[in-house]
DNA sequence: TGTACATCAGTGAACGCGCGTTCACTGATGTAC
DNA sequence: TGTACATCAGTGAACGCGCGTTCACTGATGTAC
């Protein structure tokens, strides 16, 4: 992280910002990010719009920072729970509770990373990095209960991509498909009990063979 | 399906319905719900945008017909691949297939029926029976595979919801947990073998053990 | 068969809305001598 | 310490856009006698 700014001109710019991407995040949790509008942020801050593009290029560069945020953020919350559990099976429950405490507490959020794309709009180049991140501490868990073993894991890729990269894509869509559906509101009036589901199914993501 | 309309009128109606049907699809198959627009559908026809409203009462209307049009045709679909196989397993199989075939052949349906949801919108209740039907296959495949172990299963649900429905649950989180990130372009650049994965998901959840 | 009327698809103008973005500007804050 | 200048946050007006929806209307198609 760049050192906190000096000069109380620089530290205000940063305050701005930073109030400008709080309020931007209310509005896309209200109403997803197709409702993300300079103009009502400005409104809400008591400000013109055009004031706006002394901080943010254009409503794209904002949306993109918004998203970027949101990838180092989780890759933040998912490093933190790597590398505290003795076994890899444990590791593996920790990373899947704090994944779904990480969505379920700011749904859309998580729906911005992984739920229907926005049509249009081309995800930054730094994605990438971000996503490998997050993936690396299940793959690092995986790779630890299955070398052991010795066997290969190139089913699911058309390389070899090293031991566990099948069961942590597997473990990934699995918690995934739980998720997304919970969020999109697709188990109200179901009589489903998420926590018990996700539960079992993070038990049976772990348990894969190669 | 009631009568094909008798009059030149009444025929001349259906057509014309069933083309700003067809464009609003187009719409959504380009750009998602969020871009279907009445002007840019007359325009497409050649006419003004008020002569619409001769055929939808409103925007909203229209997008419902879209929806609820999408859940009776995978519900058809869902079910006509119901019932041909021998056994639970390959029948299984078989409704796992026809639902990758049918969200991959138009991926902004699915997305419509189990993405992220449109903001303010609030779902018919005509939906709910139809998310019924589509289910039902799944859960009398498993239901006819578990009965014969004459276990219970209720884990996951509050209630008690007769032997299958865990497994049929699962089945489909499983399943929408690939789906949806595929259509969603997330596995794009990670060089994964989405057939391979699909039917490994496939495989393990119908050897769901209740 | 021909006339009078009813139905109804589609038009054109208009309303009111909100959006992103540009531009020349004002006025306050910071900096250099 | 005081003055001259540079920097820069924010304004206000405006542009051009597309949207859903309403309303009084025209003119063609269908229906009844």
């Amino acid at each position: 992280l760049p050192d906190a700014p000096t000069s109380p001109r620089a530290r205000y710019r940063e305050q701005v910002r930073a109030e400008i991407l709080n309020l931007a995040w209310r509005q896309i949790a209200d109403a997803g990010s197709a409702a993300l509008s300079l103009r009502a942020i400005a409104q809400q801050m008591g400000m013109t719009a055009p004031a706006l593009y002394r901080y943010f290029a254009s409503r794209d560069e904002l949306l993109t920072e918004l998203i970027v945020g949101a990838y180092r953020d989780l890759a933040e919350t998912v490093e933190q729970a790597s590398g505290q559990a003795e076994h890899p099976a444990s590791e593996l429950r920790d990373l899947a509770r704090v994944l779904r405490g990480w969505a379920t507490e700011h749904p859309q959020r998580y729906l911005l990373l992984y739920g229907t794309p926005v049509p249009g709009y081309q995800a930054p180049t730094e994605a990438t990095a971000l996503t490998t991140r997050i993936f690396t501490p299940v793959l690092k868990a995986f790779n630890a209960a299955t070398t052991t073993t010795r066997r290969r894991d190139h089913t699911v890729t058309r390389r070899d991509r090293g031991p566990g990269f099948g069961q942590s894509v597997r473990f990934w869509t699995r918690l995934h498909g739980v998720l997304s559906l919970e969020l999109a509101g697709h188990f109200v009036g179901m009589d489903i009990d998420v926590d018990e589901l996700y539960d079992q199914e993070t038990q049976a993501a772990i348990g894969l063979k190669s």
